[in-house]
DNA sequence: CCTTTGATTAAGAAATAACTTAATTACCTA
DNA sequence: TAGGTAATTAAGTTATTTCTTAATCAAAGG
């Protein structure tokens, strides 16, 4: 879930997660649409692949890399329901924030005026 | 949209959000459980009220933050209908990517054998 | 008016992330 | 096997984040 989020907050990574929505790619012709060098995007890839977000297959000389969607949405997903639930069945995260959540030892802060 | 996927790739972050999914806290109710300093609590709501994440309301002394559900909602469940799609709509960033995708001065790689 | 409390701003140190060029690996083909 | 192409790894630099302490601002209250 880190590996998630940190691989989405780089707009270079996301729009490659764009094309890959589209369509198979090559490495090659991914770091094409990009102006910045060949290895920068190949470690954005590395990146996306640790985070389970894309896969990777080598045929001959190229290695096809496409999107693996089920990771994606079940971790978007899952994050939306626990922290916006519409009915509230306190999922994962929330859940054990609850849980363990320290009393502070501040004052009691006024109600509204 | 940059912001938003920027403030949830930090995991105080996201736990800061889900404390304010169960309710309204202050400042200090929310610095007082981290382990860090309070002027480093208030650094990550800044980067989250940016995002539009949260909002802040100063009450007499106190400052109470709490969650905004509709950027978060909106934001993730149009970033997965714009890479996941169920019907394929092509929306916003993949929209636009497949629009002016470059055609890669490539060769073209091998169909599977 | 002075002190305390809540909170943020400022300044700077330390850790991370991102990019570049050069080198390496792997595969294909003449 | 030599040469070329695709891709990644390595090494080092630069930029960005994140954190800390100290200082500042603002509201309460004696």
């Amino acid at each position: 879930m880190q590996r998630v989020f940190e691989a989405l907050s780089s707009s270079i990574r996301r729009q490659i997660l764009a094309y890959l929505s589209h369509a198979e790619l090559t490495a090659g012709e991914i770091a094409a649409r990009f102006s910045i060098s060949k290895p920068a995007v190949s470690q954005h890839l590395s990146v996306l692949e640790n985070a389970g977000l894309v896969a990777s297959e080598k045929r001959g000389q190229y290695v096809h890399y496409r999107l693996v969607e089920d990771n994606l949405v079940n971790t978007l997903n899952g994050y939306l329901q626990d922290v916006c639930p519409v009915s509230r069945p306190l999922k994962s995260e929330s859940a054990s924030i609850a849980a363990s959540a320290p009393r502070p030892p501040e004052d009691q802060p006024p109600a509204s005026t």
